[in-house]
DNA sequence: CCGAACCTGTCAGCCGGCTGACACAAAAGC
DNA sequence: GCTTTTGTGTCAGCCGGCTGACAGGTTCGG
């Protein structure tokens, strides 16, 4: 697996690139994001680490500016002890996971197996639900040939569903995939999502297993 | 298949026997009920037609006394047109079927088909559906070795869910299946049979898909 | 035949879930 | 930088479904 890594900090950034290198991943180590742009225009990475904080600019902002380019290469964000409100900003700005400074170092081998697992066990990103034709890696939704916007908390909720088809998913688990901890949400957002995605897919694309949660529909 | 004919009227008891058997199947006619009784105590039959209005009693509690005794052998009870609580008295008392005079013989044909279609299907009627053991032909439901009893209504509602596992059966199906025509409920009455029906089985046996209908829990 | 037990349908009140509307924050466009 | 648009969470009222209680009819047992 071939990995990037956005770290200004020297002693944390050899210190991780030489962990990297042992666990048998090649790994390249930048210091500011023109520089990490430069690599991921010049090369395919399969995973990002990235430093919120960097001196030419925020983490954050270029993680958007990557998704909103197209890139769905996973990115895991470096954040501090103390600052929830990032891990959520990354989260929200399209961060697939986060690690928080300082972070043991067999915790991030064990990130590493998990993102290489994630996406090998997946080749063919594509999937047909019915009438849906789903890209996982492009996050594309089209039905009988018509394309479907999904805002970010759609796809997320959506995806949910989608990776684990015919199986009854809780609103509680939904919660807790959707919203980090610390970030909780009251009422009943849940079911507005849900509301809100049967809206664009059809009001037969999921269904309600009273007491217990959601499933996709038509999965018999 | 064999078939056991229990009418008094001659002329239409010769009619039906001799159709039956230009059907080619095997057929006893019988007048009265205590010859009835003597030939289902001698011999296995596939079929009852049974008429309600005997010379030395009345089908249904004929019937009913089979049921008692254990008997699961289809019965078709005959009635007359303008007898609407002879239907439903009959269903009620476990009579799988009626037939009302006068019929069209080619109508009787269709029935007998039926019939053999429905037990030819099905040669072993225990199921096991997670903790529950069901005989179908016994009308037995067995929890972790402990028998459970469900009342007529509680079974015929089972069954529907027993013989579509997996799949959604609406209220508006399930109302049609176990309400003959003239005879329909109102207000809540398949939801509070499901409840009842739950509280033998436990909560998870059935699952509500809201708005659509029901099915049988831990399918998936 | 009579009383007890059981079955079944109805009712009413409660609970789980849905959705339109709104406010506010963030993102996009000029 | 300002305005417009979009996304997201909350709220409130409505709807679908559940279940305890009850009444009336049927069945069972003495």
């Amino acid at each position: 697996m071939r990995v990037l890594l956005v770290e200004d900090d020297t002693v944390l950034g050899a210190a991780v690139r030489d962990h990297i290198a042992a666990d048998s991943h090649s790994v390249d180590w930048v210091t500011r994001l023109d520089a990490a742009t430069d690599h991921l225009d010049s090369a395919a990475y399969d995973l990002v680490l990235l430093d919120l904080m960097l001196p030419d600019g925020q983490g954050i902002a270029f993680l958007r500016s990557l998704r909103r380019k197209g890139s769905v290469t996973p990115v895991i964000i470096l954040t501090a002890m103390d600052q929830i409100s990032d891990r959520i900003n990354g989260l929200n700005a399209g961060a697939d996971d986060y690690m928080t400074k300082p972070f043991d170092l067999s915790e991030l081998s064990a990130r590493l197996s998990s993102v290489a697992r994630r996406y090998s066990g997946n080749p063919n990103p594509l999937v047909t639900l019915g009438e849906l034709q789903v890209d996982l890696a492009a996050r594309t939704v089209m039905c009988s040939g018509r394309s479907i916007d999904l805002t970010a908390r759609e796809w997320a909720l959506f995806e949910a569903f989608v990776q684990r088809p015919g199986q009854v998913i809780s609103k509680m688990q939904l919660e807790e995939r959707l919203y980090p901890f610390g970030s909780e949400v009251e009422s009943n957002t849940i079911e507005v999502h849900v509301s809100r995605l049967r809206k664009k897919l059809g009001q037969s694309a999921i269904e309600t297993v009273r007491g217990i949660g959601y499933r996709l529909g038509g999965a018999r």
